[in-house]
DNA sequence: GTAATATACATGCATTTGCATTGACTTGCA
DNA sequence: TGCAAGTCAATGCAAATGCATGTATATTAC
């Protein structure tokens, strides 16, 4: 039996959690609002695709996907479906273990995203860069990676 | 036709982009995972008791709640009959305008809010409290502050 | 007063997500 | 070797969400 201590938060501890929550749902609504209107596919589609695309010819396997977005097996599963039948990844049998397969951009997706990065380009630095200085750019990210740490 | 400047982010402001949407993602599944674990409602539920309680006696209107959530009007519509068939809100028919309602908080809803409040509040405090001292914590809610503005 | 427009809320239908489970293969170990 | 346990991925079913539209009432313009 382990006790955790956990002590109630401060008032401004729990201002900052509303604002976070608030702060990233505002500015996501808002960018994937700009994808949608410029008839793009969701978000998420880009973060697959960027991953497929640093992973280069041998792409990545839906296991690493899922760690790598912070996604559940049965998303990565339907979402791979889904973009696959967009034509924009591959699979590929596995060589090395016949459960699993590889996936891989096709140049369709490497297309998608660089069109999609023209509309999410302009839409971060509006809801980001825009706000803050470069200093406080700084900042914000540094204690952000403290909360991730 | 307007010409709408917006240039592209910095490396840091995508970096700090990013970190946004992971630690929230992170921090949010954390809590909702408590939520989840202790046999409580999802955490909107929360937020919907809440404004309800601060409402008082008069309650809100759906349509209040939906701009003080930040949900959708039909995100609202189903949410409120799900909690109302929990027992946690009460319906009433609005006196000033016929094509509206008022939304109650029961006696149960306020005590739902409480129990959820007692896993809620840990779970913030592990998320955010514990991560950053209280200066970072006050610079961090400063800076999602200008995010939002 | 009445017609046109706007607002409040609900809902049918398609898509997406969550949860539990399954099927297929691999690995560890007796 | 062989089998128990673990891992990778898919899927059936239920719940939630998104989108478009519907219904009712209120407000505005004339």
């Amino acid at each position: 039996m382990y006790i955790t201590f956990m002590k109630n938060p401060t008032d401004l501890t729990i201002q900052t959690w509303v604002r976070l929550v608030r702060a990233q749902q505002t500015a996501l609504s808002s960018v994937e609002a700009a994808l949608k209107k410029a008839g793009h596919p969701p978000l998420v589609w880009y973060d697959v695709l960027l991953e497929l695309e640093r992973a280069g010819a041998d792409g990545l396997r839906p296991f690493e996907l899922e760690s790598a977005l912070l996604l559940r097996q049965y998303g990565v599963s339907r979402l791979v479906e889904r973009i696959e039948k967009a034509g924009y990844l591959a699979r590929e049998a596995c060589e090395d273990d016949a459960r699993g397969q590889r996936l891989i951009l096709t140049p369709a997706g490497r297309d998608c995203r660089r069109e999609m990065w023209s509309t999410y380009a302009p839409a971060i630095e509006a809801s980001v860069g825009s706000k803050l200085t470069p200093a406080q750019t700084k900042t914000l990210s540094d204690l952000l990676g403290k909360l991730m740490a």
